[in-house]
DNA sequence: GATGAATGAGCATTCATTCAT
DNA sequence: AATGAATGAATGCTCATTCAT
């Protein structure tokens, strides 16, 4: 039976949640575990009781973060049946999603990728599980004749990336104009690729 | 006649090539200022004489680099006529040009990104003059009937994405396949993506 | 009763007293924070633990002199009655204090002025620190009928004044007479500047 | 005969107002040779070329400066025949120099103290300089029965001393008020230091 | 479990001075 | 005389990590 949290998992959530602000608010060179362990109401020796290192912090933040929106693209995927729908709908949640964690998607496809190669590992690693979720469904498609075929490994990679661009220049714009207005071009260009009509 | 390259300018390139070599090996925020001045067979001082900071030295070679692709790409498209090979021939420029150097793409597409807020202007830039030159040349193909119309803006922005993502996965991979191997796959999904046949 | 010094305020006391003998030694600029480490037998760290950096450490020497001397001025005049024996006995304190502590006295009196134009503000402060005590003395006086009536706020600028330049040409004599000889004229002079008989 | 200024002198001259723009900008230590170079229309080497050393810059500034200083109050001095008035004339000489030349003033009275210990010879020359041509016409004038005896080097000091601190109150202040409002009280103070009535 | 203190390697940058041309 | 380049020692400060209590 799930006991309460302890303590100690409270205190590592409360630690996780400061973390991922002062990544968000820094990056990730420039965050402090100072700052951390001062924002989670904690000593740095705390901080250092409940994770190895800055590192590890960090990792665990994007996999949480990269688990949740794998989980949400999945719900989404599996809550329609038809092929388009399946594509409208991940693409919705994945700039829906971002659109309303700015900072967190900074961190997430912009600071993470650069924040030194010990974590380009895990980014790969990351990618890879996004572009494999596209691929299966290319597949899937493929298989039952609704697209023609195609190297879905590379076609999941490249459909990630354009969309991974179009939120990247939102993130690094000072002065962006709303996510969704890019939602209708990318739409029909991802129904192209793919070989369905645009409309 | 352009003259001899002064001993200054022979010096400050000097320090460029070494920087390069050194950002290369070891991500902007590890490399020392130390050791761009021993690879570039300088002092310490020498190297502040040309640039006022690392950061500079950085821009500069982000700038350099730019260019040199850019111009590559162009000089490729405007040696075809035909927009589909106009096409292929920047895409095989870019992935041939980023396979020749990898590590120098490494730095280029992967530690710049989140070598710290400060770059996030100058990548936008980097960024969108890419997607720009996709851009117009989409623009063209579309007022000539070639292409059916698009945001061009976004589809830039989305087609320079995949191509990235795609060379990315390839640059994080410790033991990567041929990175031309992603080449048809990757064509024939662009072409789609605006409205061609994939062959 | 005051409890035992915590652990902190024994490393932040003596890393004070080295940071005193180094700034003696090499005056503010050339004392390197490296020598103040060493010589409080700690780490740059620790130091930088104590205090947020070199400046501060300077400026809490000073408030602490200045809060020594005036102290110990304050308690002279206090023990004594009469006006002329008041003047007497500050005046006494102050030669013999800086004649004790000639390294000390130079780096109050010699450095810190030039110490940069950031420790102005608090060298003008303790000056009239200084400057503030013989005023008051003085209005009392002159408030009694002893002394005829003056500008106290120049006034006592000024007396001031007269003992650090005294005090002053003895720290930079390489070779100097005994401060205390100084004492008779300085002592005359004071006296008829307020008014008083020389003896 | 004196033939027209070489072009020499004329860039020492150059060199030299530069400088002291610069010292009266920055202060000793926070003035950089970079500075004074451009400021003075010449190249680094070529400030080297006349001078040996940032030192050796700042020890003619101070002579000179010294120099004026003197030569104007002993012409003061030397206009006026009554011992008061002679006093008179000198404190108003400096009085009105330094209000006239406050951020020179600044670098005289205060940065020039605590340049460095190297400067500190040069400043007790000066000092003594400025002390000895007070003591010298006390003693004329004790000599001529106008003062009671004192010891005139002592004094001397004192009086500089007195004088300097009210300006330098003066200097560091960073609202200050004219400091001719000074000159009454400090006027009757050194009169009657020497014996004479404040009036 | 938690804390405050301590550590110390690491690093960008400054700047007086030198010197080949 | 003058210049622009080059030098390199010097230094304040940061910060992830460790550890005694």
């Amino acid at each position: 039976m799930a006991r309460e949290q302890t303590r100690a998992e409270v205190r590592r959530e409360r630690i996780l949640e400061a973390a991922l602000a002062v990544f968000a608010r820094r990056g990730y060179r420039e965050a402090a575990m100072d700052e951390i362990a001062v924002e989670s109401d904690t000593s740095k020796g705390g901080v250092y009781f409940h994770f190895p290192n800055k590192q590890a912090i960090f990792l665990a933040l994007l996999d949480r973060m990269a688990a949740l929106l794998m989980a949400r693209a999945e719900a989404a995927i599996a809550a329609e049946t038809d092929p388009l729908a399946k594509i409208d709908a991940a693409l919705r949640v994945v700039l829906d999603t971002f659109a309303d964690h700015r900072s967190l998607a900074r961190l997430f496809l912009v600071d993470a990728l650069g924040a030194g190669r010990e974590f380009n590992a895990k980014m790969m690693e990351i990618h890879r599980a996004f572009a494999g979720l596209i691929a299966r469904h290319l597949d899937e498609g493929i298989r039952r004749g609704d697209f023609p075929p195609i190297d879905s490994r590379v076609a999941g990679l490249a459909l990630f990336g354009a969309i991974n661009e179009v939120v990247t220049d939102w993130l690094l714009d000072p002065d962006p104009p709303p996510l969704e207005r890019a939602y209708p071009a990318l739409r029909a260009l991802l129904r192209r690729s793919v070989g369905m009509p645009a409309e």
